[in-house]
RNA sequence: GCGAAAGUGGCGGAAUUGGCAGACGCACCAGACUUAGGAUCUGGCGGGUAACCCCCGUGAGGGUUCGAGUCCCUCCUUUCGCACCA
């Protein structure tokens, strides 16, 4: 039927077919999957494939950013892709809804926290739906709650229970603006990761830390089979670990023992080069360097000095380019390989929380002691050949040279009894040495510290310890829990954790001896909400455990998770180390929780992150109002890959907006009922038929390997706006096809384009389905299949080339011979004149592509 | 300093294994339909050129190849990670 004739015959506006109006679609399908709860649900099905596809769960901050948007369109697509595939996906959402925002809010505004969080929760799940995410909203996971964080504090009574929850006083990094500690892995260039510009503090306090340390050599082993993650997350990880192989050797004191021992032990990478070193080099808080520098008020100011330089280098994020400073205290101990005299020095490059916080220091062999030595004329003794085995001197260079070469495959010189041994061997003999002697050994030392989880803060989850006069600390037994987190606390930044304050929640009775206890008020990490909650939402309602070990067996390990890179140490390093924890419970079998990991990019606006403060924010909501939600959502997938960084442009919305509104008019202009064959063939079809059959064959295959593939789902967006434009160019056969062959396909053509658009566009798409009659859930429908032989052109255009430059195109059959095409080329006019007079030296002929005569 | 990724029209981006550079979209220009158009449809749109043929063109320079945005080398720029870690 002609549109306009259709036009004049509607009473509204609203009604007309030729006009998408967004709104009223998604507004009618909202209500419609809100009173469908059973439509994204899933539960373990024994015979079929399974497929968990998880997003980052959101900080409740009350309302959604384009980032968000960004990052569950991706993930909604795919899952509705799996679903499409046959698989049982499970897509859930859920609130990380402990955490400092929630008091700031507080403070500011008035509103409890529990409040404050709990409407942001309701404002932005709301959102979530208008904007049409196909979560299972019967597994949503709120960690704010009871429900989920009793077993917070379940798993820290098993960690305790195991030595993997440990309390020790240690200085720790307080931010002054959060007024509570951070971890080592929230600390960014020496400030807060919240705040960027807050210089931490280093503060004394008594910490409750997690022994993730134990799990620091499977945490990198297992970075290995991590195939589907990506390397750049990986090399962060690594680094973050930081193992390095070394030894352990203890120089004794020279002289008489102090309050902190007689003896120094370093930690080196280079035992083999022991014999090469002329001092010791002590980190200015190193409990000997103490010793040796009580009573000597020189000294003693000296050393207060280098601790300023290395705490300002520190702060300033560049330890690396501290300028090297030291003192001798005049002090000596003794080598215990060749029981030389070393001198001891106090230096400010030398770091206490790496390794020992003691070196030895061989200015032949390392370019830092080298600097350091040439800068105090501390002799350099050089132990390492300056060459790989086996390699002669080189002409006119000293046997001896000092720095010659870094390598480990040369051999030792001057080294007592070692001399001679290659480097690698003499590394593994000489800590053996060491050992057998009883001043040292092999050992590995990281960069990764334990997890420090106590924050002195009040909306996050109770740390379940008592502490008893009689029976000092004491875990709160697993049937009181949970410690509910009291409400109605008053909250303040300063004085500690607010919970000091809640006097009726503090005092309690000691389950060992029925006396008095205070509860400890601290709150834990929300890093560790974050760690789990993948696996709860498996089953949120659990109330015997915090999870059914079949149920995991079922979903995990997830098969695709999908975040910002943001998160490549933080969350993702915990969440691994959780689930060895987990397994090592015997909670779970599986030993990684992410098969495949996809760091998206940001989105970008005017050049820079969109953010509150730069004040370029683009508010889902306006987008959704005016474009709607099927249009803001796959502008999101249009404008860059999915994993690098894309550049908002209102422009962009309103041109996707637009194709959407040519796929609805395409459509409902002659919405055909299911014809139910789509077994045509291109022979039957009339020419205008032909090409719109095989670009929509085309179409879903480009869209099917991108989805399967490398998820540049901004190049199916294109796809599928070529296969419109396609349709366009032959107006006629949507509008009115012949009877017959025709409409058979026509029909079919219209399913599967709203097959191919249900990932992207779903309340288009599923308007759509409706409109063609179809009952079935769009949802569960078959992905469409494409067919080579519909996807195959006919001819080809073949460019003919003399040398290496375009002369001639030609249009030849696809099944045409090479020997057919060079002949045709050659024949070919331009081609012809190209070539006269020359001679052929070659013809390069590439099947379906191009012929390139080679002359001279 | 070390390591990784990236650099293509006015803009976002395409070109999956070396084979027509600029798909698709935005912006812009012209036309059609219209009382009107910020709707819709059609066409154009890298640079040089009045235009055709043609020449040039994927950060710069070299190389490999019949053929290079794609592979190799050197350099530049941007982003990210690491950086006295002994």
């Amino acid at each position: 039927m002609p549109e306009e004739i259709q036009t004049t015959q509607m009473p509204n506006a609203e009604a007309r077919p030729d006009r998408y109006d967004p709104r009223t679609i998604e507004e009618k399908w909202t209500a419609q999957w809100a009173n469908d709860p059973e439509l994204y649900a899933s539960e373990p099905h024994s015979d079929k494939k399974k497929f968990y596809v998880l997003e980052m769960l959101p900080y409740p901050s009350g309302a959604l950013h384009m980032g968000h948007v960004r990052n569950y369109s991706i993930g909604d697509a795919l899952a509705r892709f799996m679903w499409m595939s046959g698989y049982n996906v499970l897509h859930p959402m859920g609130w990380d809804s402990f955490g400092l925002p929630a008091e700031n809010a507080a403070i500011k505004n008035q509103r409890q926290p529990k409040e404050w969080t709990l409407s942001n929760i309701a404002a932005m799940k709301k959102q979530m739906k208008r904007l049409g995410f196909a979560y299972d909203w019967s597994k949503e996971v709120t960690t704010c709650l009871p429900d989920y964080y009793r077993w917070n504090q379940w798993f820290f009574l098993k960690f305790y229970e195991r030595g993997l929850a440990y309390k020790r006083k240690s200085k720790v990094n307080w931010c002054p603006e959060c007024a509570t500690v951070l971890a080592n892995e929230q600390v960014v260039d020496s400030c807060c990761w919240r705040h960027e510009t807050t210089r931490v503090e280093q503060r004394e306090l008594e910490q409750w830390f997690f022994r993730i340390t134990n799990y620091a050599e499977e945490l990198l082993k297992d970075l290995d089979q991590l195939e589907g993650w990506p390397e750049k997350v990986k090399t962060m990880q690594r680094n973050w670990i930081g193992r390095s192989e070394g030894a352990l050797v203890t120089f004794k004191l020279d002289g008489p023992a102090g309050p902190h021992g007689d003896s120094i032990t370093v930690f080196t990478t280079r035992i083999d080069t022991i014999f090469g070193a002329t001092s010791l080099q002590l980190a200015p808080e190193h409990p000997i360097a103490t010793d040796l520098i009580a009573g000597n008020a020189e000294l003693l100011a000296s050393v207060e000095e280098l601790m300023a330089q290395q705490r300002a280098a520190k702060e300033v994020g560049d330890i690396g380019a501290i300028e090297k400073h030291g003192v001798n205290t005049g002090a000596f101990a003794i080598n215990p390989f060749n029981g030389e005299k070393v001198p001891i020095w106090i230096a400010n490059y030398i770091l206490m929380d790496y390794g020992t916080g003691a070196i030895m220091s061989v200015p032949a062999h390392d370019e830092r002691d080298y600097e350091f030595a040439e800068k105090y004329g501390i002799e350099k003794r050089v132990v390492v050949l300056p060459r790989r085995v086996g390699e002669p001197p080189a002409a006119g260079q000293p046997e001896t040279n000092v720095l010659p070469y870094s390598g480990t495959d040369s051999l030792l010189i001057n080294s007592g009894e070692f001399t001679g041994l290659p480097v690698q061997e003499a590394l593994v003999k000489m800590a053996k040495f060491a050992e057998e002697h009883g001043f040292g050994k092999a050992t590995v030392t990281y960069r990764l510290k334990d997890w420090g989880i106590s924050r002195q803060r009040y909306w996050g989850t109770p740390i379940p310890m008592l502490y008893c006069g009689k029976c000092g600390v004491v875990p709160v037994p697993e049937h009181q829990l949970p410690v509910l987190l009291p409400e109605n606390v008053e909250i303040t930044l300063a004085g500690g954790s607010p919970l000091t304050r809640a006097a009726d929640w503090l005092n309690t009775t000691c389950p060992r001896c029925g006396g008095p206890a205070t509860r400890d008020t601290d709150t834990m990490d929300t890093f560790v909400d974050s760690s789990w909650y993948f696996y709860r939402y498996t089953n949120p309602q659990l109330t015997t455990a915090p999870v059914d070990t079949k149920t995991i067996d079922y979903w995990f390990p997830i098969d695709q998770y999908i975040g910002g890179v943001e998160h490549a140490i933080l969350h993702l390093i915990y969440s691994r180390f959780w689930t060895k924890v987990m397994r090592d419970l015997g909670l779970v079998h599986n030993s990684e929780p992410v098969t495949r990991l996809f760091t998206q990019g940001m989105v970008i606006k005017d050049g820079a992150k969109m953010s509150k403060s730069l004040g370029n924010l683009v508010s889902p909501d306006d987008m959704v109002a005016r474009y709607g939600a099927d249009a803001t959502r796959m502008y999101t997938l249009f404008a860059a890959p999915p994993d690098r960084d894309m550049d908002w442009q209102d422009a962009g919305v309103e041109g996707v907006s637009r194709f959407l509104a040519r796929v609805y008019r395409l459509i409902a202009q002659n919405p055909m009922a299911n014809c139910g064959a789509s077994n045509y063939s291109l022979g039957d079809l009339s020419p205008q038929g032909k090409k719109v059959a095989r670009k929509l064959h085309q179409t879903i295959k480009r869209i099917t390997d991108e989805l399967n593939g490398r998820w540049h789902f901004n190049t199916c967006v294109a796809a599928l706006m070529e296969f419109v434009n396609e349709c366009y160019a032959a107006p006629e056969l949507f509008a009115s096809p012949k009877p017959g062959v025709e409409q058979t396909f026509v029909s079919d053509a219209q399913r599967k384009l709203v097959l191919l658009l249900q990932p992207f566009a779903p309340y288009l798409a599923h308007e759509m389905w409706t409109m063609l009659g179809e009952q079935g859930n769009l949802l569960r429908a078959p992905w469409p299949k494409y067919d080579p032989a519909l996807a195959k052109e006919e001819v080809v255009e073949i460019v003919v080339q003399v040398n290496g430059k375009i002369r001639s195109k030609l249009t030849v059959s696809t099944d045409a011979t090479d020997d057919e095409v060079k002949a045709l080329a050659l024949a070919d006019e331009k081609v012809r004149a190209a070539i006269e007079g020359k001679e052929i030296v070659k013809i390069v002929v590439v099947p379906r592509k191009l012929v390139n005569i080679v002359v001279k």
